[in-house]
DNA sequence: GCTCCCATGTAATCTGTTACATGATTCC
DNA sequence: GGAATCATGTAACAGATTACATGGGAGC
């Protein structure tokens, strides 16, 4: 079994999810599953392309009155194998996240104390924004009869996105408690 | 003042901990910093370089008898203001970490019960791993004397990575027993 | 002689973002 | 007529990994 890159896969299992264009691929991200995996169009329709040629979906063109043409998308059974071939598959490592605010607090003794503040406040700010999307998110998902038989896992993503996301807060919390009370 | 990208910054950083040589960066970064920044020779080697043309550092060969040559850079005063200038403007967004444990999960109903739980049971104990690695760092940094000044704020980065990975551990168990008290 | 660690570096490749180009339709 | 949304796509660039090449020293 020919091996593809995590895009392909991405893509190959959002479509299995009722979403057949390169547009509605990106609109399930940007709604569903931002908070863990992020894909731009100039990654979609390349990949779309690819997944075409590979023959692991046909494509046809929808002419839908008073829209504009889209291309749906829709797996061959080769394309579910893939897949499932790659669902089954144990991952390799768990993911490094890059983080900017970490790599500068590392390097924070060349920094001003109000300065190092300013970005812990910020930073928090960001995180509790975040875990109010996620929460809203979950409402969505919760409530609407679409994709029932997906909700319940991704809902256990959105759990995961929450926790994660407050045990940062709180981490915030601590840290600026504990600079703040510096002897100058 | 010119700006540069994120690597070029991280070097800064780190050749004002006492790590003056590529081979040296690259070993804090493997022994303190992976846990949230990592950078591949492929990368620090042309990077060095270009701090050297933007005259942000110098280098000088040093012949210690009994050992390689290694080359040696010391930030300038325009290095050092670089740094600083980096250092106190507030990071863009709180980054998204690319999980593809969650991907999978998101797409789980492709999957079997068994298959599901072997992942995130492998995933905890990645995690498991990952907290350990933390502690042995924590202890390392409290006790050794060199960089007193820097320890402070490694172990804020620490802190963070111990928390997160405990969030996430709770995560892995809390799903992981839903699962399983599915019915079949 | 072999292996491990120290040490530096480049080239090919892959992955991903950004900016741009195009054009239809809907709503005000 | 203009803005917003729907919809597809490419090219240039930026960022990062991997594999490879090279070579000295230490210890067995």
């Amino acid at each position: 079994m020919k091996k593809y890159n995590h895009t392909t896969y991405a893509i190959l299992g959002i479509l299995t999810t009722g979403c057949r264009s390169g547009y509605a691929i990106k609109q399930l991200i940007d709604n569903s599953l931002k908070h863990f995996w992020k894909i731009s169009y100039g990654q979609i329709y390349p990949t779309l392309k690819l997944i075409v040629e590979e023959e692991l979906a046909t494509v046809r063109s929808s002419a839908q009155e008073g829209k504009p043409v889209r291309k749906e998308y829709y797996l061959t059974p080769k394309g579910e194998e893939a897949l499932r071939d790659w669902l089954e598959k144990p991952i390799e490592q768990a993911p490094v996240e890059r983080n900017e605010m970490l790599l500068k607090l590392f390097f924070g003794r060349h920094q001003s104390k109000e300065s190092t503040l300013l970005h812990l406040n910020d930073y928090k700010k960001k995180l509790e924004n975040r875990y109010q999307t996620y929460s809203s998110i979950e409402q969505m998902i919760s409530t609407h009869e679409q994709n029932q038989q997906d909700a319940t896992y991704w809902l256990f993503t959105l759990d995961y996105g929450k926790r994660i996301t407050k045990a940062a807060i709180d981490w915030c919390e601590s840290t600026i408690k504990q600079i703040s009370n510096w002897e100058d």
